[in-house]
DNA sequence: AATTAAATTAAACGCACGTTTGAATTTAAC
DNA sequence: GTTAAATTCAAACGTGCGTTTAATTTAATT
């Protein structure tokens, strides 16, 4: 019943299952090319380099999540009562339509946008902010109106610990599962923990202005 | 004034600068020994390898720290009012303290640590642990303490997001700094991001627990 | 001063990587 | 059925890496 894969897309499944895995570096396209059982030089054929079929990979999953996410966002918008924890739920959506993709697409998508940030691949960023930065500002924006005491600076570093927090949970997060299951006997999943990360990111964004910079000792 | 350092010395020196800079994998024996000008063979005969030499950078630093820490975390033990914040507060002393191997250590120190924790080099994770595992016990028992409506498990998640959210600042710090001082004028250092992250993670960490798992849509 | 140990050096080794080449093969167009 | 384009393939290229070797220089010991 299966049909006959193309060689790209026997391709792009490989290395994306690869780099979900083990990350963009620590994949090499020999790896790859094995897994997908074609020729090593068809990658250069199809994609051109190695930098370009890690852009594939990332662009199948944004060409979904991020038109999601928009739409998410502009509901919100005509929200009266808004707060962070509001904002962040709103992703579960978005996240949870990759299945569509993958069957396994929300859990990849994070591990490889963990991967993204972690490596400096400053390519990748690059083409994430000039595809997709409106949203992030939109997201920002709408932050502000959730906590309009909030400086924008504050802001602007909540933000970036919270996709710190959310971006090490992914790529840590197949040792952590291991570890949750023996300690706790607690079957993690990636969606069990986003639902314990949401309430934890809100936490922290919502927390008041402090006054910063005391000395020491 | 400045005393002749020996080879091992400079060849310590150039390898922390050098791997806070661009982290562990991404920096060569030849660039180390090019910055510190010594052979690049003296690195394999005064550490044995790279990861050896890996090791003793980062021994530098724990060597002072995890004692450090160890203290104000006994210190914390005889307070009767006890909270996350007060917690996570009790890490600046012993970070600031680094600057005795290196003024500009607790930066240094800071970006290690996440370079280990993202590049998954499961030597160093494993040495950490061994090495001051009874010191991040210590930590876990006083969060627990403070926070004993939380379970195990949830105190267990919201640390590693917490740990996420602080390596991830470190490691992305260099670019987020300069896009702060862009777009707010705000010149940030090390130590004043921390500032901004013990509210956030302490807001996190404190959040009442909730129930999780609600179904998609 | 002679001897031994420690440290430094230049050079090379073996390996894995991304990429390129050019011929062989398959597919599609006419 | 022939031709032309697209694709696949095995092989090699060039590069950079961590590491090792063996000779030489420096320092310490007797």
């Amino acid at each position: 019943m299966s049909v006959k894969r193309s060689t790209k897309d026997k391709i792009i499944i490989a290395a994306e299952r690869l780099f979900a895995e083990h990350g963009f570096e620590q994949t090499s396209l020999r790896q790859i090319t094995a897994e997908a059982e074609v020729n090593l030089a068809s990658v250069n054929y199809h994609f051109g380099s190695k930098k370009a079929l890690i852009q594939a990979v990332m662009a199948r999953y944004l060409r979904h999540f991020m038109p999601a996410l928009q739409h998410q966002l502009t509901v919100l918008d005509n929200h009266s009562q808004i707060s962070s924890l509001l904002i962040f739920k709103a992703f579960r959506e978005p996240l949870h339509g990759l299945v569509v993709v993958n069957p396994k697409g929300p859990d990849i998508f994070l591990r490889l946008l963990g991967f993204a940030y972690a490596e400096i691949q400053g390519h990748l960023r690059k083409y994430t902010q000039a595809e997709f930065g409106d949203v992030l500002s939109h997201l920002m924006q709408l932050l502000h109106k959730a906590n309009p005491n909030l400086s924008p600076e504050t802001l602007f570093w909540r933000l970036h610990f919270t996709l710190g927090a959310t971006v090490f949970a992914q790529v840590s997060g197949k040792a952590l599962k291991e570890i949750a299951e023996s300690d706790f006997g607690e079957k993690a999943t990636t969606e069990t923990i986003i639902d314990r990360l949401i309430p934890y990111i809100a936490g922290g964004l919502d927390q008041p202005a402090t006054v910063i910079a005391e000395s020491h000792s």
